[in-house]
RNA sequence: GGGGCCGUAGCCCAAUGGCAGAGGCACACGGUUUAGGUCCGUGCCAGUGUGAGUUCGACUCUCACCGGCCCCA
């Protein structure tokens, strides 16, 4: 082994040589601002630059979170995917905007700063720092006067900014769009609209005045019952709690609390959000989840009369089959059922029904103390099983009059709709179920479809059993019932959502600051823009106070309250000096991402968020009816529903106030898959170093002669299977990583990362400098003579190939493609590797293996860098081959072949098929002969 | 419980309804070599999770089932 090194000839592409060619032009590229894409306007436009005023192309990565643990393996695999894929559309003529940034606010470095008292702003700046410094090593092609932080005073500046312009806007119902909520005022002054309690704009005080505006803004606070998590000191959002009532970080109880917070009216966007989904080139997943978040439902509320003073109301979104509905059925904790609970049982109740309890007040009692040990969760995986009680009462079914019974079951849940249904189950799986259960009867109200033997039936049909509705199909009977029961008043038609308001405050210190103050009335003012930015002070806390994680009584106290001075500060809001109150609470983590992607685009604007021409060109609708967006915007499908819905809310809020012309933020969304790794424990269960194992036999696993299970998951720590990118630098150096990363599947699926196998990419690139670098001298090894033309016919075929590829982003066979012609252009270069092929080779490993191709490129005699050098086109004239080889099949299977001349006509090739089996058909007369051209031929007999 | 996605050589993955194999890993062999964890070349292994159906022809389309992953409840 001594002399091993020896005998490694000293110009061959090793790590060692990788890292000084990566260094240098890595180097070379920042002092030239080779990545620097032009602006049409503003600091960043420059008319000289070479794709000035091109065809744009707009690339987005979902930015990061910068952890203190730095990237592993997995993390830049999308980001390599869409460097490899603005690299290719910038040889291929485009101007090409790909920025990155980092999602900087976040618990983590708050948590830092709560155990160690260091600032979270300079943990997240130095951990920024690291991850900078890890995609700069990858070769990243970013324009890196554009790479904001959300933590950036002159970032956050623009997300108050943005906050401002969201509390000073309503919604406009009819016009369905956001306005400045001046104009709602002058409507309310000029009585063009109603004040909502019936009295004139001028006899309000000033202050009913203020709180009558304030129930309009898309930015309000509201004393609603929220998601409070006494563990960990703050109020959560719908999302971030579980299933069964804890919260998603930490696992702690959350309570239901009625408190103070910022809401956002994401749900008058509610149908645009829905609708423009189909205007979107997104994944059909990512809209059915977004879809099903939304959950909008068209049908009526009616109401049910009792024999108590409220009727019993229901949302159904089949009103058609309301004279099949039999009995009703609240959820257990309904309201009602106190007030609607009799006595004694009615004469001869069903036993079925009573549960065998003496009274009504008895069955709801053991009931309810039965539902309640079970979570929601458990009640829909039970749901199989019907159990419920009848609770003495009955309700009356507007439609004719009939009494029907009501029941409390486990099935309706109380926080869905009204928390009430009008069971039919006719029509209903889950009502039917019910009804057998309870001797119930069962009326069905739409004619099942012929042969169907199923008992409810849920598809479309004609209404029967329905007086006024017979023979009318399920949408129109649905339009009539509502006329009807509007008329009577006994219902109304109503549209539901799914989607709730989003609660925007978090009791945090390392967010961004409400751009507001109270007054001595206690309702908000807003700051003026040139107040902006309200920056966050200094605490000597940085933690909110939290709680016995089971005290739902406490209150939440933010790290800010305490910082006294700033919150209590008097300013001169227009009418003279005065005292007024800082909002402590801070935005939540999802307000930098809100809108990032419309920051990227004019960083360095002073004085607008982004200028209009800026993002015109950049985002801007490219043909009538384009929503506009971002180009490509990549990221995991984790996702899909929270970041993607708020963006699109703050977006299309921007459009309706008139600051951009694009209507959504991504036009195209494409999920990129995950890397994982094997993981292995030994026999008490602790994870062992995973580079370590061996496999001794296939699925037998071990670490230092010990047998250890393996299993497969994400990358950490825990795991002791984490793989860093720098680790592979320096094993492999960042072209053949990221070559590697990009040949080992398509971007979108998930994969395991083998490292063994990442040295198939670095023989790939060391073959292609082999091509051009003598290993022994450093000469060039390029010629100038003619290539053959089978290599000729490859190359094209290739170029061809690797073009659609790469814009399909199919990135792993590009680059079987590539190592393809390189091995074929290996074979033909003992003596020297033609320049013909040589250099649109290097061409196109560019894009994957950037730095390599750099320094190559330099080799062939270029002296400037490859990044804007042209991408190959095929030559159409070596696509096509000259003759054309058929399979014939006789009844399905391969019986010979012939080549024949790839312009013979149909008749021709038919001949030539019959001819090459004619020892099989032995005389018979085929039946069939399909030519498929250029294919094969088929014959049946 | 509902919905969606995916099952191709030992492994990662290709294949407009048209001869199952482009590429890589691993493995074997040959050449180069004092040597090889080098380089060059050659080879190897699956009939596409299972069962039906449509078709001249199915990895590809349809249905059912099995297994895995994801979302909703």
């Amino acid at each position: 082994m001594t002399d091993g090194a020896v005998d490694i000839p000293p110009y061959r592409y090793t790590a060692g040589m990788a890292a000084d060619i990566e260094a240098c032009w890595q180097d070379y590229w920042s002092e030239h601002s080779t990545f620097y894409a032009p602006n049409p306007t503003g600091p960043l436009s420059d008319p000289n630059h070479p794709r000035a005023g091109a065809p744009k192309l707009y690339v987005m990565d979902m930015f990061p979170y910068p952890s203190g643990s730095g990237l592993h393996v997995g993390h830049p695999l999308g980001y390599i995917g869409t460097d490899c894929y603005t690299r290719y559309f910038r040889m291929a003529g485009y101007n090409v905007l790909h920025p990155m940034g980092f999602d900087a606010f976040g618990l983590p470095a708050e948590q830092y700063a709560v155990q160690t008292g260091t600032h979270p702003r300079i943990t997240t700046e130095a951990n920024v720092e690291r991850y900078r410094g890890q995609l700069r090593r990858l070769g990243l092609a970013y324009d890196d006067r554009r790479s904001v932080a959300t933590t950036d005073t002159e970032f956050y500046r623009w997300t108050q900014w943005i906050f401002l312009k969201i509390f000073n806007s309503w919604f406009d119902a009819d016009s369905q769009k956001a306005r400045p909520i001046e104009e709602l005022i002058s409507a309310f002054a000029s009585g063009e609209r109603a004040v909502p309690d019936g009295r004139a704009w001028a006899d309000l005080t000033p202050v009913e005045r203020r709180e009558v505006i304030d129930d309009h803004r898309l930015a309000y606070i509201s004393e609603a019952p929220v998601n409070w998590c006494p563990g960990l000191g703050t109020v959560l959002a719908n999302e971030e709690v579980t299933p069964d009532g804890r919260s998603e970080r930490g696992n702690f109880p959350v309570f239901k609390r009625s408190l103070r917070q910022w809401m956002m009216r994401i749900t008058t966007y509610g149908d645009r959000l829905l609708d423009d989904l189909d205007r979107l080139d997104w994944p059909e997943k990512v809209k059915t989840m977004q879809r099903n978040w939304i959950g909008r439902s068209r049908g009526a509320h009616v109401d049910f009369a009792t024999d108590g003073d409220e009727p019993i109301r229901v949302f159904t979104t089949r009103p058609d089959t309301l004279f099949g509905a039999t009995y009703m059925v609240l959820a257990p904790e309904h309201e009602l059922v106190s007030s609607l609970i009799p006595a004694a049982w009615p004469a001869s109740v069903n036993e079925r029904w009573t549960g065998g309890h003496a009274t009504p007040a008895d069955a709801v009692a053991a009931y309810r103390a039965f539902a309640a040990g079970k979570s929601d969760v458990e009640r829909q995986a039970d749901a199989k099983e019907k159990t419920g009680v009848f609770i003495g009462a009955y309700a009356v079914n507007p439609v004719n009059g009939s009494r029907i019974p009501v029941f409390i079951a486990d099935y309706v849940l109380a926080g869905y709709g009204t928390g009430a249904i009008m069971a039919v189950p006719g029509q209903d799986e889950r009502d039917w179920a019910f009804a057998e259960v309870f001797d119930l009867p069962i009326i069905r109200t739409v004619q099942p479809t012929d042969g169907f033997d199923g008992k409810a039936f849920t598809g479309d049909g004609p209404a029967i059993n329905s007086a006024f509705l017979d023979g009318l199909g399920v949408t129109e009977a649905k339009a009539k019932i509502i006329d009807w029961l509007e008329e009577r008043g006994h219902g109304v038609g109503a549209i539901t959502y799914r989607l709730r308001d989003w609660l925007f405050s978090r009791q945090r210190y390392w967010g961004e600051p409400f751009p507001i103050v109270y007054d001595a009335t206690g309702l908000p003012i807003a700051l003026p823009e040139s107040m902006l930015p309200v920056e966050l002070p200094e605490v000597e806390d940085f933690s909110p106070r939290t709680f016995d994680v089971d005290d739902a009584d406490s209150d939440p106290e933010t790290p800010l309250s305490r910082a006294k001075e700033w919150v209590e500060v008097t300013l001169d809001l227009g009418d003279g000096p005065k005292p007024y109150t800082r909002e402590t609470n801070v935005m939540p983590q999802w307000a930098g991402s809100s809108w990032y992607e419309l920051r990227y685009l004019d960083p360095a604007n002073q004085d607008q968020l982004v200028a209009a021409d800026n993002e015109r060109y950049w985002m801007g609708p490219q043909k009538p009816g384009d929503v506009g967006g971002v180009d490509l915007y990549v990221g995991g499908v984790e996702h899909a529903v929270l970041h993607l819905l708020y963006a699109r809310f703050w977006h299309k809020v921007l459009f309706d106030l008139g600051y951009i012309s694009s209507e959504e933020p991504f036009r195209k969304l494409f999920n990129q898959g995950y890397i994982q790794a094997y993981a292995y424990r030994d026999d008490r269960g602790t994870p062992v170093p995973a580079e370590e194992v061996e496999e001794r036999a296939p699925g037998q696993y071990y670490y230092k002669d010990a047998r250890v299970q393996r299993e497969y998951g994400k990358m950490g720590k825990s795991l002791k299977n984490v793989v860093t990118p720098d680790e592979m630098c320096e094993r492999y150096g960042a072209d053949t990583f990221r070559v590697y990363e990009m040949s080992m599947g398509p971007l979108d699926v998930s994969r395991p990362w083998e490292t063994r196998a990442v040295v198939g990419a670095q023989r790939f690139l060391q073959r292609v400098w082999r091509l051009v670098v003598d290993e022994q001298t450093d000469a060039t090894r390029v010629v100038d003579t003619a290539l053959d033309d089978e290599t000729r016919r490859l190359l094209h075929r290739v170029v061809d190939g690797v073009r659609v590829d790469i814009e399909e982003m199919r990135f792993n066979t590009a680059i079987a493609k590539l190592i393809e012609l390189t091995n074929r252009v290996t074979q033909i270069s003992a003596a020297g590797a033609p320049r013909e092929v040589v250099d649109p080779l290097v061409r196109m490993v560019s894009p994957f293996a950037p730095h390599l191709a750099e320094e190559l490129w330099q080799r062939l005699g270029n002296d400037s860098s490859i990044a804007y050098a042209d991408f190959p086109v095929a030559d159409q004239a070596f696509l096509v081959a000259d003759s054309v080889k058929y399979p014939v099949q006789v009844n399905g299977k391969v019986r010979g072949t012939f080549e024949i001349a790839a312009d013979a006509g149909e008749d021709a090739v038919r001949e030539a098929a019959l001819a090459e089996v004619a020892a099989q058909l032995a005389g018979k007369t085929p039946k069939k002969v399909i030519v498929v051209k250029g294919r094969m031929v088929s014959i049946v007999v």
